[in-house]
DNA sequence: CCCTGATTCGC
DNA sequence: GCGAATCAGG
């Protein structure tokens, strides 16, 4: 007898689906979840490619598609490579002062009376994290698992790095980190 | 950071 | 043929 456990086969009938929900607008992820937890959007996607599936809404495009950048085969890289100097690393992010945005205050509003709204404001001041001066740290002083957003200006005596426990997965803390890339992901024109 | 699809290439 | 890893854009 045979009792197996069936690898994630496309059978027609996955096939069927894939076709109706990508035709449908699903996402790919979503496509997947429908499968069936075997299934990742990465595999919905190659299946929809090699089924040639891809356009499925495409009005007015003008674009065919962006020329496929000359890819150097970085697959299966594994480079640690953990140079970390001071210096190029202080130099790297741009610590401006922007002001905090409001997060949503208090309860969502559903309906917003117009004379009340004007009782709402949020003080978009301090931005940046309070060290405590025996937190802060100079330059010299930096390691692999202190962050190194520079606070303040760099030319003054008050200039001092955040030193904070800094994530694994890069220079900064969790609050530095994340700032540092909603910054750049969200506009970039 | 989340997400999306697109592509490549080892298996 | 398959899909993880990666890239590129929102």
């Amino acid at each position: 007898m045979d009792s197996g456990a069936q690898a994630a086969g496309w059978t027609d009938e996955r096939v069927e689906t894939l076709k109706k929900l990508w035709m449908e607008g699903l996402s790919a992820s979503q496509i997947a979840g429908e499968l069936g937890q075997g299934v990742t959007r990465n595999a919905v996607i190659g299946k929809v490619h090699r089924l040639k599936l891809s356009a499925r809404a495409k009005p007015t495009n003008t674009a065919p598609r962006a020329r496929p950048a000359p890819r150097p085969a970085p697959r299966r890289v594994a480079s640690p490579s953990a140079s970390h100097s001071p210096m190029s690393a202080a130099a790297k992010p741009r610590p401006v002062m922007q002001a905090a945005r409001p997060q949503s205050i208090g309860a969502t509003a559903l309906a917003m009376d117009p004379e009340m709204e004007t009782e709402l404001y949020v003080a978009p001041v301090a931005a940046e994290l309070y060290i405590p001066e025996d937190k802060r740290l100079s330059l010299l002083q930096l390691n692999e698992h202190t962050c190194k957003w520079p606070i303040g200006d760099p030319l003054s005596k008050e200039f001092y790095f955040c030193g904070q426990h800094s994530l694994e997965t890069g220079p900064y803390c969790d609050f530095h980190s994340r700032r540092a890339y909603h910054q750049l992901d969200k506009k970039r024109r």
